[in-house]
DNA sequence: TTCGTTGCAAATGTTTTGCACCTGA
DNA sequence: TCAGGTGCAAAACATTTGCAACGAA
């Protein structure tokens, strides 16, 4: 059951998504892909999300502000996001898997996967605060 | 400007959160504190949970999965999600503020806080997939 | 032909907000 | 007194869903 069929909405959205260096919400990927699909709707650029996103194909990033972001990034990393303008930034930093070993070790679940979220001010609304 | 007024459906929120240990959503709380003050609004508990998490009184944790959750544990610690029945759970595990560094070296904005969300399943739900 | 996919719109679930009244300092 | 807090209800958002028509295999 529920063998995945092609639609060139849904490749559209994930070329879209996987091009993009940026992390935009649902809302504007439906209003860039609306620009060669112009009847595509919100609800098929939410099904789809989902969809890609369970496939791995891209990484879906809840915050607790507003709408959530996602990211068409391939390999593995972490995110900081600003506490003042909210921007999602992908970090170049080394790999800390083992934390998930760390983790697993006083928990009698079983763990496979982790997100890391960093928070601060980043560059540019350091710069807008000495202006004050 | 904006000083803090003592008001007892405040204290009652804080006590409430800091004294359970499951994650409960605002609504959870909204249901207790409403036993001991039956007029209470869902606004009001929302509008005191904002207030106490900027306060660091108390922890807001956004999931992908349905209602933001509050945890009133007051030593810093990480949790870990259930992907299956979306149960979240305190960790106990060694300390790893160490990784702020390391996402800081390549990084031209100030990091100074992060939250990390473990996933997999827990105890009970792969219990239950082996019985099916 | 079959069954996943789409567009549309309505519904849902969560959180925020405007406002008149209440209350702590 | 008076700024902050509250209850209530409506609004704002983000996301999901039912359904008839469409399209890929």
């Amino acid at each position: 059951m529920g063998a995945l069929k092609y639609s060139r909405q849904r490749e559209s959205i994930k070329e879209l998504v996987q091009s993009r260096k940026d992390h935009p919400t649902a809302d504007m990927i439906y209003e860039s892909v609306r620009q060669i699909y112009p009847n595509i709707s919100l609800g098929t650029v939410y099904r789809n999300l989902s969809v890609l996103a369970d496939m791995g194909e891209i990484i879906k990033i809840s915050t607790s502000e507003g709408a959530d972001r996602f990211d068409g990034r391939r390999s593995p990393h972490n995110h900081f996001i600003c506490r003042q303008c909210h921007k999602v930034i992908d970090l170049e930093m080394e790999n800390i898997d083992y934390i998930m070993e760390k983790a697993g070790k006083n928990f009698a679940g079983d763990i496979d996967s982790y997100k890391v979220h960093f928070f601060g001010l980043c560059r540019e609304c350091i710069k807008n605060k000495k202006n004050d």
